[in-house]
DNA sequence: GTGCAGGACCT
DNA sequence: AGGTCC
DNA sequence: GCAC
């Protein structure tokens, strides 16, 4: 559901508690545009609670005040999202707030206190604004009738009038609960779960108790809202059948300073399985978020599911999880949650609220969706495989992404490592017929061991000792494969056929009989060897941590090789000005020696499997 | 409070 | 240039 | 979400 959406429906469903808020229409942006997320609903459903009205899209002759999830939402992405060209464009009317703002029961006077923006001006909550000397007020309603009404149905459309100006004051700093975005509502929403009371309220002699409202009340009746919400939405009864698999199999472990320097304990089975399950399924839904900070925690997730993957003991304490090097106390705290109550209540909420997350989760399960992709079609009204399959609004779907769909089910299925095995098998004589000099191999999770494979991936390169190369190789072992029945699709080629360095990607099958799989080919020069089976071999995590020790070193690591002497755009750091010098390429270990890692073998790159 | 890996192909 | 994937 |  979308945040507008959301908003239409708390005004008529949320019952005030307090009155604070009254007469005020609020837009209300958390950063999100297509998906509203549990803390955006949250917070519309405190702004309710206290007798604010949401409107739900920006209007500037209907909207009192504006406010803003603080930390999270820039000058851009706000004015990008009311489709205002520059800040001054907003009436100077509308105050624009911090989220704080809301939270306490003095909004009179002072916007300037919570303004979100320190540079506006001309407008109430501006920093030199005196209602004395120069008072801005709203302008004279056009049309309509006057309308003060506690919690008004906002029909949206009708030209409501302004109420007085609400003018704040007193700062009060933050009070007891989620007052300032994601983390912080993660926080009190632990805290609350810790104290675990489904009690009624607190105690009403509290100066303050809106600022302990607590989210259990949110999560209770967003939860009964989402069961009408299935009905009147989609008369569409078809669910989302397609769950598939993938459960982080990277891995790598606590110790030194860079995951990449850790010490591993691998162990035969995992004794945090549990553990690892849930924080995957977090994992997930925060892979779906088109928020960048989220990115992030996918990494912090990641390295958390890694370490806990070549933990060799059942974690016992807070502090034990927080041992492990990329958990501190978030993760630790819900880590312990699943080890004591064998479940994560954040993740029932925020699939309590509505089915989004299963739709999305569907849709970015084939290959060539992401999330921006599936939260497109999600907008268009789909909902199902079977929407897409018909173009239901209007939605394409590019080459790439029609052979996912068709393979859906086979291309999130994992191997066993037999059949990468037999696969590679058959694939590695018809290169060495092309070329015998060739070096071949298995790469990916294969190499580093793991019982079962994601995909394929091979590596292909040539020694130039006798004046060669493997020129040309590619396309031609290719063909045999095709012939072969082996490669049965492609998903992307290379451009340059002739290239000694280039990247393919496509399906295969071990015969007729079998599943279609994902599989890679790298080919490179046999100078940058060393490096790209570093990189090839993994994992992902792995990788990252240790080209950011690289890069914190002075360096840059990728598959050509490691580089000194890089100098990047101070502005944005991943662009490099100059190349810098390759000072270490043909093998594994020179590179792992320069960056003072200390060396480990290609299944010792993994921790745990299962 | 700031940064988080780096690159290739596709559209 | 943005999106997706490795 | 974590580390510095
Ligand atoms: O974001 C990524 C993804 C992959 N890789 C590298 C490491 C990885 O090991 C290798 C092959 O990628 P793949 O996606 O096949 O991962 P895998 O480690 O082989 O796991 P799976 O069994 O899922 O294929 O490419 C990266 O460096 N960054
Ligand atoms: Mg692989």
């Amino acid at each position: 559901m979308s945040p507008g959406a959301y908003a239409e429906r708390v005004n008529g469903q949320v019952r005030m508690s307090e009155t604070y808020l009254n007469g005020t229409r609020i837009y209300f942006f958390g950063g999100d545009r297509e998906l509203a997320t549990v803390s955006t609903k949250a917070k519309m459903f405190r702004l309710a609670r206290c007798g604010a009205t949401l409107v739900p899209e920006y209007n500037p002759d209907i909207v009192t005040h504006i406010v803003i999830d603080d930390n999270i939402v820039s000058l851009h992405h706000l004015l990008e999202n009311i489709s205002v060209k520059r800040l001054s464009k907003v009436p100077g009317h509308i105050p624009i707030l911090k989220w704080p703002w809301a939270t306490t029961d003095n909004t009179k006077k002072h916007f300037r206190i919570h303004a979100a923006f320190a540079t506006r001006r001309n407008s109430v909550d501006a920093i030199d604004y005196d209602p004395d000397i120069n008072p801005i007020v709203p302008p004279a309603p056009k049309k309509g009738k006057e309308h003060a009404a506690p919690n008004p149905e906002v029909t949206n459309s009708s030209g409501e009038q302004m109420v007085g100006n609400p003018s704040a004051k007193s700062p009060r700093e933050a009070s007891s609960s989620s007052s300032r975005g994601l983390e912080d509502e993660e926080a009190s929403f632990e805290k609350q779960r810790v104290s675990s009371k489904p009690r009624a309220n607190s105690d009403p002699a509290n100066e303050n108790n809106v600022g302990e409202d607590p989210l259990a009340e949110f999560y209770a009746q967003a939860r009964t809202e989402r069961d009408q919400e299935v009905q009147e939405n989609l008369g569409d009864g078809n669910k989302a059948t397609n769950l598939h698999a993938e459960n982080g199999n990277k891995s790598h472990s606590s110790g030194s300073r860079f995951l990449c320097d850790g010490v591993r304990t691998s162990a035969g089975q995992c004794p945090n399985q549990d553990v690892i399950d849930k924080l995957s399924e977090l994992k997930k839904i925060h892979e779906q978020r088109l928020m960048t900070g989220d990115n992030f925690r996918v990494l912090k997730y990641s390295t958390a599911i890694n370490a806990l993957r070549a933990y060799p003991k059942r974690i016992r304490s807070t502090e034990e999880a927080m041992s492990l090097n990329g958990v501190a106390k978030k993760t630790a705290e819900k880590i312990m949650e699943i080890i004591r109550t064998g479940d994560l209540q954040r993740l029932h909420h925020e699939r309590a609220v509505s089915d989004d997350i299963r739709v999305i989760e569907l849709f970015q399960g084939i290959y060539g969706v992401g999330r921006q992709i599936a939260h497109r079609w999600y907008n268009a009204g789909c909902r199902t495989l079977d929407d897409l399959r018909e173009g239901k609004g209007g939605v394409k779907l590019s080459s790439v992404q029609q052979i996912g769909l068709q393979y859906y089910d086979d291309i999130n299925s994992r191997m066993p490592r037999a059949e990468a095995e037999e696969i590679f098998n058959k694939i590695k004589p018809f290169a060495l017929k092309i070329d015998s000099k060739l070096y071949v191999d298995i790469m990916g999770s294969f190499r580093r061991g793991k019982a079962d494979c994601g995909d394929i991936d091979i590596i292909i390169t040539r020694p130039t000792d006798d004046g060669r190369n493997h020129s040309g190789v590619l396309s031609k072992l290719l063909k045999d494969l095709r012939i072969a029945g082996i490669i049965t699709e492609d998903l992307s080629i290379p451009d340059d056929w002739s290239d000694l360095e280039l990247c393919y990607r496509g399906l295969c099958r071990k015969d007729s009989d079998s599943r279609r799989r994902r599989i890679d080919f790298l080919v490179i020069p046999w100078e940058s060897r060393g490096a790209a089976l570093l990189y090839y071999t993994g994992d992902d995590i792995f990788n990252r941590s240790m080209r950011l020790k690289a890069n914190k070193m002075g360096y840059s690591l990728n598959q050509k090789g490691l580089f000194a002497g890089v100098v990047r755009d101070p502005q944005d750091r991943t662009r490099k000005l100059n190349q810098g010098t390759n000072i270490a390429s043909a093998t594994e270990r020179e590179i792992f020696d320069k960056l003072g890692v200390p060396w480990q073998e290609p299944h010792e790159r993994v921790r745990g499997f299962s």
